[in-house]
DNA sequence: CATGAATGAGCTTTCATTCAT
DNA sequence: CATGAATGAAAGCTCATTCAT
């Protein structure tokens, strides 16, 4: 039954945009009874918020597990990597991207996007601190992960969502750059 | 007049945020009567517009000014300039900024986001054409700019509203490193 | 729910006035939420089309009826007898035949008029055309019943609701002379 | 001065419609300020009475010159040429006829209508009593005047606005045979 | 558990009218 | 006289939420 309403959920969110997404609305998409939603969610924002939880922790999954398995490459590879899991994860469910970065107002996901954000910025300070023998004089792996997730996170979204006339390979090869330039010692 | 519903309208977007600032609160908040704001304008849409333009402009306009100032100066020194620029105009407004950021949906600022990064990133794509000769073979004046115009200004963004623990002469030298470490030819 | 809705519709046209007819008395006159006006109708409209309808069938069935039972009688107790029920049927409820005439605009009024006309003018059109051996030369069925119809349902309303010098029985038979003047073939 | 807002409401009205009829719209189209409107009117309502006015005046008088220029003539000639004068009339202003018969609550025009048809139908009844000596027995002038001028007025209006398929010859020799089958006298 | 009718506060917008200038 | 900015009541309508069944 939560299944069924987080789909209709997800449904109406990219059929009719957020504004237009009403608890009535997914109720009669989900083919149950207004009344019934509020027996699994306490309200509007518990659904939309559950809805947007599925598709950020699946992001998280991938995004993360892509760079665990990089621990051992250099930066350049790493970057790489992980950057295109990222792009290829987001690429796939790019509509439901731009309801989630466009439509819905960030206030409402910023717990979602923090947590993410911690979640990948805690492996890539642990990348960094492996790295530390080598690091650039005074600064801390944490604030260095602050900056590069980040810069990569926005970047990436915006690239996929203005469609600006990069192609992916550039694209991918300057984040690479911007990375290792930033952080050289990244690159043993 | 249009001043006093511009004020009224900022003040409740503060006070109670996007969601609930209707046509009637700002009347309200303005001391004027509901059907005096559609002498003015042509529907809440363009009042909530004209708020943020106002903000946007101003912001648009600083950071241009800054940039275009250092035109002959290094890229560290452009980057530093800039920057704070940057973060004394965005810190002075930083709760209008959350609210322009965090609450409006991206949606309807993306016109205003699009302008504003295309003029800076018009400027950053001149500066950085300006320094082609030793510019890194492969990549365009206008990608860079895209790149770096994006990357800092999200950065930024993000590190008014959520204060993450780094101080902001940390954060500058850093995003100094970033650019400079991105396009080395600039620091010439 | 329906029903209380256009009973409590009916007693607001009937106080009130069209224009002053507004969704929200309607939903207190009905003893109602204004919200639940619009789980039943689409719009304003549609509610006072209904409350139009339930009348208008009312009256566009007895006065068919009446015809039709007549079909065999000679046009002057044809006439007699239709003249008087649709008289009755209008008198019943004269005030709110005042106010779908008077205070309805014509043009949200057409549609359902020009039904009533066509079914009445249908079956006219049929009484003429069954005497049509002794019928003047030139006119049709269609283009006489089209002028007795007409003149006879307006002659009526104003009858009715301008409330001239004239007595009932005098009315009747001068509209008896009117139709049996212009037709005298439908007397035999 | 009230010329100008007499001619700019009749645009107004023709080119919105009566419910989009605003006084701003009508002081707009006069290129005079909403304010002036009020020093010749005392309200939207006398604006639109004046406007309409005007029309019916003119219809009035048309029609009643045609009608008493042919007190001498027959019955058939003279509703020949009255009606003819009533059509030319009509149809030269259709569009208008069409605002204030279909668009305008007949309430608002109520005052007029009974003006107009007070007017013709003291004419015509004069005509009637001019051949009183042949008379049928029991009618009174009066109230078969009464009869003629609605009838006629009413017919000849939906046969200009609602088009039905007669041409206008076949009407108007209808219309006579209608009077003169209801009053044979007149045809002397 | 599931239902779905009912809610009602509050939304954006209009427009006839006024009155200080 | 003429102006036109200002009014403010009221319109039609929505939707997250509840609760009796």
């Amino acid at each position: 039954m939560v299944d069924r309403i987080l789909e209709g959920g997800r449904a109406v969110l990219l059929r009719d945009g957020h504004d237009a997404t009403s608890t009535n609305r997914i109720a009669a998409e989900a083919g149950i009874s207004p009344g019934s939603l509020y027996q699994y969610f306490e309200n509007k924002e518990t659904v939309i918020a559950a809805i947007v939880d599925r598709y950020s922790d699946d992001l998280s999954e991938r995004v993360a597990a892509s760079l665990a398995d990089r621990f051992d490459e250099s930066g350049r590879e790493m970057v790489r990597a992980t950057l295109n899991a990222l792009i290829d994860a987001l690429e796939e469910n790019a509509e439901f991207l731009r309801v989630v970065t466009d439509d819905i107002p960030r206030r409402e996901n910023r717990a979602r996007a923090e947590a993410l954000e911690d979640r990948i910025g805690g492996l890539m300070s642990a990348y960094i601190a492996a790295r530390r023998a080598n690091l650039r004089r005074e600064v801390t792996p944490s604030t260095a992960a602050w900056i590069v997730v980040r810069a990569i996170e926005n970047l990436t979204v915006r690239y996929i969502l203005d469609r600006p006339p990069i192609d992916r390979a550039t694209f991918v090869s300057e984040l690479e750059q911007l990375v290792t330039g930033y952080l050289p010692e990244l690159d043993t």
